[in-house]
DNA sequence: CAGTGAGCGAGCTTCCGCTTGACTT
């Protein structure tokens, strides 16, 4: 008998229905989207490529009629899919419940043309009787939902295929643009701007330590107002001029008048002016959804958004947290139930809210397609298993979750709040006490805003009445600088995207990613550092597309989107109205205007200053950003140099310095000099300058040019050097520093120098060396990509960066990480690799647990399943849902 | 096996959102 085909996004999920629907029911993850506009050039069918719009995937001169194309890494699904399709009685659409969801199931329903009654339906929730209430309230497509999204794609791939292109013609190629990302960079470079401009203001006030009269407990007091003037303070600064804000009336101390003031109070009485008491209540923050789980665990754990993303993504593949890709921060029943049951056991009834709290999304364009990110299912599972079975890492987020989950339904937190008002002479100081009455929420979870503010700790004030008069134990001068803006991190830049409703949950690690692969920023410990190369492109952008980089694009966009979805806006006018333009300029004619005005010197240069007459900027150059006076005088910038740091005076000093030339380090061969220049292949000494063909020799792996005193530049200037006769074939053995680094060589046969340097080596051990097996050649370029990243602060391992059989990965010396695509070998750095080491282990150690649980099952099967593993992978699928079943029932208990 | 800041082919690069690929060095 033929059954019912139910299709889903996530192969997650599928799993978890196929558990409740039974035997009727054969239930399919579609992974995403199955077809898209033409990605790359080879994706564009021929018949079209012809055509001038062919590039963009979209016919914008035939009311937008787009391309679709199945992408290689899809095809095998669709197939597999379309087969399901032919023995089902009937096909079930349960995408998502949002825009992309109608539209992927739309896709299917194209590609597939299933001839059987097709509905669309729609789970709010993973529980049984959600998905029942669902196949009872199937519908059809909704069409002006899919059109609302087809406008959301073009109107993306129109910005970003036609104003990336320009970025290559007026600046350097490969460069890109989009609604996202362009903003997201824009971010950076304001806040960077703000940086620059920054003037830093000094200012100093008084500290005490004051107590009772007779007592040795004391309580610290901040020096508050002179002759009944507030004293200045961080924020009485304008962050441009740094000096007080013209409508402040506040008084200015320096460190003088601060110690002249100190020595006279020292001499003078102190009484209490004044105590007042307030009350104070905190409440607990909504569950997470992506951006804050993103964001805390930046915050807290230092994990990278990608990291939180990947461990977010095994928990939830082992059943143990609901879908982590989320904006809705509502709970279901079942696990309001769940929350209120332990927060019983846990803490007592006492903390548990009286009513069910409620969180209204904030996020304006929010689509609650999924429940807030919790522990799943009806009994949260204790971190202790999930430390178990997934390890430290994965546990530590799940903890977050499950006790973010909890005290948001807690009961709020109170207490009171002190101030109290001490009295010397012509100055006030201000003392403040906090008495926490009830933790309440706090007893599970302490979110940024409270930590930050308050803490959860008492601080106790003794008690006095006021005109009582204290004793002062000591009073001293404190000098502050005003301090620029933070830069972003990646927590603080999602979730001032998501506050301006630009980006989603599936994007938003990856538009971090994205942000430091082009090179628009670098990482500098926890902070975003935009580049020189943001910088111009954000210029640029500004300049002529500034409606694009506009911070409320975006969200006029999702209004204009939900105005067609609702019906009530036509697509295709819209779209005609953004590309071709009406009672404003369109996309098309922004871009033809761009490409005639916009002057590449002009686009590729960031102003620095005036030097005399001399205008001093970066210039975007092909091999990065570099110093120019515009009169021929260059210099190159220290790697992850940040802007803010890039000084007039400083690129002066730089520009000076390369005049100069490079130091030589000494005399050489012939009374030449000795220089350690870097160049495109990275350092290398030098000898010589006026020669046609200076003699260059790069430096050794793993020596920086600091590192070359004279002694070792002459060493590496013989190279390549003559050792002597290898008695074996009676050729010269020769040293040389190559394209793979040092090696040696005697007539055909060649070893790379691994652990001997070449500038010591001698004969007798480049004999030895050359009679010993060569490495494979593969063997030999792992060796010589063998750089050793730096030490784990926490686990104390070294890591090293390798390249193996299957590509470059990262080792600790017990578990291997491949790099994943999209990174730059070269710039690897020690945290991405602990990121990524982390993460295997995480992942390791979920699959160790899946075969255990095979094992337990069907353990006489096992060997047979190593050897088809290949050929039969729905056999081994269905073979885990079978024992993960099991070992959930086992964990329930 | 080259040491910049740029002059020539030919063809390509690029967007945002959905989802998880392969398991070793």
């Amino acid at each position: 008998m033929s059954k019912t085909l139910v299709i889903v996004e996530s192969p997650t999920k599928a799993k978890t229905i196929r558990q409740f629907l039974g035997n009727d029911y054969v239930v399919e993850a579609s992974f995403g989207h199955i077809r898209d506009l033409p990605n790359s050039a080879s994706e564009i069918p021929e018949d079209v490529k012809k055509e001038k719009w062919s590039r963009l995937g979209i016919n914008v001169n035939k009311d937008f009629e787009p391309i679709y194309v199945i992408p290689s890494n899809k095809k095998k699904k669709v197939t597999e899919l379309k087969k399901l399709v032919k023995e089902a009685s009937d096909l079930l659409l349960a995408t998502d419940e949002d825009r992309e969801g109608e539209s992927i199931s739309w896709h299917l329903l194209n590609v597939l043309k299933p001839k059987i009654p097709v509905k669309r339906l729609v789970f709010h929730e993973i529980t049984k009787k959600a998905i029942n209430d669902s196949l009872s309230n199937a519908r059809t497509i909704d069409d002006n939902l899919v059109k609302a999204q087809e406008t959301r794609r073009f109107i993306d791939r129109l910005f970003g295929y036609t104003v990336s292109p320009l970025l290559w013609k007026k600046m350097i190629p490969r460069l890109s643009a989009g609604r996202v990302q362009s903003v997201a960079i824009r971010l950076l470079v304001e806040r960077e701007r703000e940086r620059i401009n920054f003037k830093s203001a000094s200012y100093s006030d008084l500290k005490g330590d004051f107590s009772k009269i007779g007592s040795n407990e004391t309580f610290e007091g901040v020096l508050s107002t002179v002759d009944g003037k507030k004293v200045a303070e961080s924020k009485d600064f304008d962050p441009i001029t740094g000096s007080l804000l013209k409508n402040s009336d506040a008084i200015l101390l320096n460190r003088e008048k601060a110690n002249e003031l100190k020595a006279k109070l020292e001499k003078s009485k102190v009484f209490v002016e004044s105590i007042s008491k307030k009350d104070f209540v905190t409440k607990p923050q909504a569950p997470f959804v992506t951006s804050s789980l993103q964001q805390e665990a930046n915050r807290k754990l230092r994990f990278t958004a990608r990291m939180t993303m990947q461990v977010a993504q095994t928990l939830y593949e082992n059943g143990f947290i609901t879908y982590m890709r989320t904006d809705s921060t509502n709970l279901s029943d079942e696990a309001l139930n769940a929350c209120q049951k332990l927060i019983k056991d846990e803490f007592g009834v006492e903390y548990l809210s009286d009513t069910t709290r409620i969180y209204k999304t904030q996020v304006k364009n929010a689509q609650e397609a999924h429940e807030a990110i919790r522990p799943a299912g009806a009994i949260f599972t204790p971190t202790s298993e999930v430390r178990a079975k997934l390890g430290i890492e994965a546990s530590k987020l799940y903890d977050m979750i499950l006790k973010r989950t909890l005290a948001s339904q807690m009961k709020d937190s109170f207490g009171e709040r002190v101030n109290v008002t001490l009295k010397c002479d012509n100055a006030t100081f201000k003392a403040v006490g906090k008495i926490i009455k009830f933790k309440g929420y706090l007893r599970a979870y302490i979110d940024e805003d409270t930590e930050l503010n308050q803490g959860d700790e008492d601080s106790l004030l003794p008690n006095m009445k006021e005109g009582e008069e204290l004793e002062i134990k000591s009073l001293l001068t404190l000098s502050h600088e005003t301090q620029p803006p933070n830069r972003y991190t990646e927590g603080s830049l999602i979730k001032e995207l998501e506050s301006k409703g630009i980006g989603r949950p599936s994007t938003w690690a990856t538009v971090v990613d994205v942000v430091l692969s082009r090179t628009y920023a670098f990482k500098k410990q926890n902070a975003l550092v935009p580049t020189f190369l943001a910088m111009a492109v954000t210029n640029l952008m500004e300049k002529d597309f500034s409606e694009l980089v506009d911070y409320k694009f975006t969200a006029h966009l999702e209004d204009d989107l939900d105005a067609i979805a609702r019906g009530e806006k036509n697509n295709i006018s819209y779209l005609k109205d953004f590309y071709f333009g009406n009672s404003h300029l369109g996309l098309d004619e922004l871009v033809k205007k761009g490409e005639e005005t916009i002057d590449p010197k002009l686009a590729c240069g960031i102003y620095i200053g005036k030097d005399g007459d001399k205008t001093l900027e970066v210039r975007i150059g092909k091999f990065g950003p570099f110093l120019s006076d515009g009169e021929g005088n260059t210099a190159a910038l220290p790697d992850m140099m940040c802007p803010d740091e890039l000084t007039l005076e400083k690129a002066k000093e730089l520009l000076e310095i390369a005049k100069k030339g490079p130091v030589s380090l000494g005399k050489g061969d012939g009374d030449k000099n000795i220089y350690v220049k870097t160049g495109r292949f990275g350092p290398y000494v030098q000898l010589g300058e006026n020669e046609e063909e200076p003699k260059m020799v790069s430096l050794l792996p793993n020596m920086k040019p600091d590192d070359v005193t004279l002694d070792i530049a002459l060493k590496l200037l013989e190279l390549p050097k003559t050792l002597g006769k290898f008695p074996d074939n009676n050729e010269d053995i020769v040293v040389a520093n190559g394209k793979f680094g040092p090696y040696i060589q005697a007539g055909k046969e060649t070893r790379s120098l691994v652990d001997i340097s070449p500038i010591e080596i001698t004969l007798d051990e480049a004999i030895k060396l050359l009679r010993e097996p060569k490495k494979r050649g593969r063997g030999v370029a792992r060796k010589t990509l063998n750089k050793e990243l730096g030490k784990d602060q926490v686990s104390e391992e070294f890591i090293y960066l390798k390249s193996g059989a299957f590509g470059p990965y990262v080792t600790n010396g017990k578990i291997n990480a491949s790099i994943p695509k999209g990174y730059n070998i070269d710039e690897v750095t020690l945290d991405d690799a602990i990121t990524l080491l982390q993460a295997r282990a995480v992942k390791l150690a979920s699959m160790e647990n899946e075969e255990e649980g095979d094992e337990n099952v069907e353990s006489p099967k096992k060997a047979k399943k190593t050897i088809t593993k290949k050929s039969s992978t729905k056999k081994s699928t269905s073979k885990k849902t079978t024992s993960k079943k099991t070992t959930n029932k086992a964990s329930k208990k």
